[in-house]
DNA sequence: AGCACGCCGACT
DNA sequence: GTCGGCGTGCTC
């Protein structure tokens, strides 16, 4: 019977099937092949390669070539690719591309050539896009290829380098003559080959005129080489064999990245020592080098470049896939064709950069979870708050392969609950003032958290108290006070502060209210006139180096001053408002908001600095039981997250799987709800299982209303048997979207 | 994703 | 009367 090969290209749709083409070799599943595809050409994955009976290759095309130069997958790999996309609810094509493997990003050679003799307009390109793009040539192109006329191959585009060399078939030019030329000719012979004109010019002291005579004379040329394929060297010392290394913690809880490593150190010089690798995935750029500077000086690592071109990475992968070492990459390493992997390591586990925006929006953890099960491997999860999900994922590891997980202490921080009720100040506080002062006295650094970027949350009338709003969405324009702009913080609208109310036409307008970065930084300069102040958020990130070389100073930022290393001498961090953390209507706000304080108190590196927390509500449970020291209310909340979450049957006790309907009239995407909803109850599911409708946070984003629905399930079979039944569109020009790992209930989605 | 087909509004 | 908008459906 005839091959055929089942090829997953990286778009949304499935694995698809085509003929092997007439004396190719079996290929290794996980290979690379070229299809042909909409009368061009693609690059897919071989994700199954099976006999057809005969009949049934009559409505299949034949494949064209398989791409040379590209490590096949291991076979698990491609089992867990096709397994995650069926757990997710995508096609399958949809999570490949949001893998981004090197091959669908990188340049090919496709070389054609006609069986039947006649010529061909020569080699027919292939951009990026793998589809050739001359429609003249294309269409008898694709004719020529259903006929069987053609032999095409893939083989990897190098880049090329242009050298200046000397010819060596021509004698030196005359020394007396052309003594420039002569003296050029010889420092060019020395050194072989050079860069450019004007390197050659400079190495021998003539002029650029000189050496385009030179050239011109013939005596030197420029030669074009294809770079050879140079798979980069795993970098630290091997570990001597017979290491024997207890069993490791599943997860480890307290400690920054490197600590985890430190944790898990006996354990990686063992795999390695016999013969594994390691494949260590990190949320973002600054924790991956961190992690790999650190294991280089144990152990042989190779780390993901992410701005290495696709040829780069697919040297690395060619590394990787011959020698044991410590890979530390980041959520397309799960597509790394790892020789033995040993265990899979998640660091910064809780990490919000560990769910994928895009695609079928995988949450990177439990994406490990299964391709550690599909591997036989452990998982390892690690995060300065190990929270009750991840704590779960890692306790699926197979007994004996891991102990439960392991708490590093930290120093404690003493947090400050500071009211700002019926307070006089604001947005800071007396209470923060004064520490502030203190701090800044002192010649101490301090960290100072604020709710949003800007300058404040709006700008509004202060007679009607109408705020101005964005004309796309349901929010308030953002006040930016350096900018003197109103900006939406979701579409990116902007415009001038009017200069009077589009309401009632008063004149006073301002921003009074919600304060941001900007107004903080501003209350500190004037509270603490001899502070040295920073800004660091999305918008503005000052330069620091003052306050790492020791300095004094005061940092105002958002959340995203989280990602800074620790700051040397941090006596005092700060959230000036801790109420938008909390309130929000999601069961994991009280979970995030400890890890955001955790992530703080790292900040300050061993030091154990003062923390304050302003807040209108302290009688919150989480901010009592912050103060409450010595007693046990901290343990009692964990307990009364963790039993919330089980009497709700919200994750790890459930799933729960998110369908958001978007469209321009707000009624179209609730009645592709509704109607969803109805369906799913017709097809069996519960009122447990189908939460809403629900309207959105904000209902109106980028002129489209959207509107979600919530599904319950209890096991992972469960949740794609109902999310199956979730169309891509719906009538009224209702785009319909999926999240199976909903991490954030009120993310709008695209 | 790309591409074709198909059905309704403003124009050379 | 056509050009072109985008909504819908398909790709082995």
């Amino acid at each position: 019977m005839p091959t055929a090969w089942t090829v997953l290209l990286p778009l949304p749709v499935g694995p698809l099937d085509w003929v092997a083409p007439p004396g190719a070799l079996e290929p290794p599943v996980g290979s690379v092949a070229a299809v042909p595809w909409q009368r061009g050409v693609r690059l897919g994955l071989i994700t199954h390669v099976h006999e057809v009976p005969v009949d049934r290759t009559l409505q299949l095309n034949e494949a064209v070539a398989l791409a040379e130069g590209i490590p096949p997958l291991p076979e698990p790999t491609v089992a867990w690719l096709l397994d995650e996309a069926w757990r997710t609810a995508a096609p399958a094509g949809t999570l490949l591309a949001a893998l981004h493997h090197p091959a669908f990003g990188a340049d090919w050679h496709h070389h054609i050539e006609r069986l039947d003799g006649q010529p061909l307009s020569a080699t027919a390109p292939s951009g990026q896009s793998q589809t050739t793009p001359d429609p003249d040539d294309e269409a008898p192109l694709h004719e020529l290829r259903e006929q069987g006329l053609l032999r095409e191959t893939f083989t990897l585009k190098r880049p090329q380098t242009t050298v200046l060399t000397a010819s060596t078939d021509r004698d030196p030019p005359d020394v007396r003559r052309t003594p420039g030329q002569y003296q050029a000719w010889q420092a060019l012979t020395s050194a072989g080959t050079v860069a450019s004109a004007a390197e050659l010019a400079r190495l021998a002291g003539v002029t650029a005129g000189t050496v385009r005579s030179l050239i011109q004379g013939g005596y030197a040329h420029y030669e074009t080489t294809t770079s050879k394929s140079v798979p980069p060297q795993p970098v630290g010392p091997m570990p001597p064999q017979g290491q024997a290394a207890e069993p490791p913690p599943a997860w480890i809880s307290g400690g920054t990245p490197e600590q985890a490593i430190k944790r898990l150190l006996p354990t990686l010089q063992a795999d390695l020592a016999d013969g594994h690798s390691v494949l260590i995935i990190a949320p973002e750029r600054h924790t991956m080098d961190a992690a790999a500077d650190l294991l280089e000086q144990h152990l042989p690592t190779l780390r993901q470049m992410p701005q290495a071109t696709p040829v780069e990475r697919i040297d690395w992968q060619h590394a990787v896939a011959t020698q044991p070492c410590c890979v530390v990459t980041g959520f397309g390493g799960l597509i790394a064709p790892i020789k033995q992997p040993a265990r899979l390591v998640i660091l910064d586990a809780e990490n919000e950069t560990h769910k994928q925006r895009s695609g079928p929006r995988t949450w990177t953890p439990q994406a490990a979870r299964s391709w550690a099960d599909a591997h036989h491997v452990p998982l390892h999860l690690t995060d300065v708050e190990v929270g009750p999900e991840t704590l779960a994922l890692a306790l699926e590891n197979p007994p004996g392969t891991t102990q439960q997980g392991v708490r590093l202490t930290r120093p404690t921080v003493r947090w400050v609950i500071s009211d700002l009720s019926g307070a006089r100040a604001w947005p800071l506080g007396a209470d923060l003032v004064r520490v502030i002062r203190q701090t800044v006295e002192r010649e101490r650094q301090a960290l100072i958290i604020a709710p949003r970027r800007g300058y404040a949350a709006a700008y509004e009338c202060e007679s009607c108290r109408t705020a101005i709003a964005c004309p796309n969405c349901d929010l308030t324009l953002r006040y930016h006070a350096r900018e003197r702009r109103l900006k939406c913080h979701q579409c990116g609208h902007h415009e001038a502060p009017p200069a009077t109310c589009p309401q009632c036409g008063s004149d006073a307008l301002d921003a009074t209210r919600a304060a941001g970065v900007e107004w903080v930084a501003r209350v500190v300069r004037d509270v603490a006139p001899g502070a040295v102040t920073y800004r660091y958020d999305t918008d503005v990130k000052d330069d620091l180096t003052a306050l790492y070389d020791g300095h004094p100073g005061v940092v105002v930022g958002t959340t995203a001053a989280l990602r800074l290393a620790p700051l040397p001498v941090l006596s005092l961090i700060a959230v000036t408002q801790i109420d938008g953390m909390l309130h929000v209507d999601d069961f994991r706000a009280e979970m995030r908001a400890l890890r955001t304080l955790a992530v703080l108190e790292t900040l300050a590196g061993d030091r154990r600095p003062l923390g304050v927390i302003q807040t209108f509500t302290p009688e919150l449970p989480l901010l009592t039981a912050l103060t409450d020291r010595d007693g046990d209310a901290m343990t009692t909340l964990r307990a009364a997250i963790e039993s919330r979450r089980q009497r709700f049957g919200y994750p790890p006790y459930g799933i729960l799987s998110r369908v958001q309907a978007s469209a321009k009239r707000e009624a179209d995407a609730w009645s592709a709800l509704t109607d969803l909803a109805a369906q799913l109850k017709t097809a069996g599911a519960n009122d447990d299982e189908v939460l809403g409708p629900a309207p959105m946070p904000v209902a109106r984003l980028r002129g489209r209303y959207h509107a979600h629905l919530l599904i319950r399930a209890s096991e992972a079979a469960r949740a794609r048997e109902l999310l199956s039944m979730v169309p891509a569109t719906a009538p009224g020009g209702v785009r319909m979207r999926v999240d199976v790992d909903a991490r954030d209930i009120g993310e709008v989605l695209d």
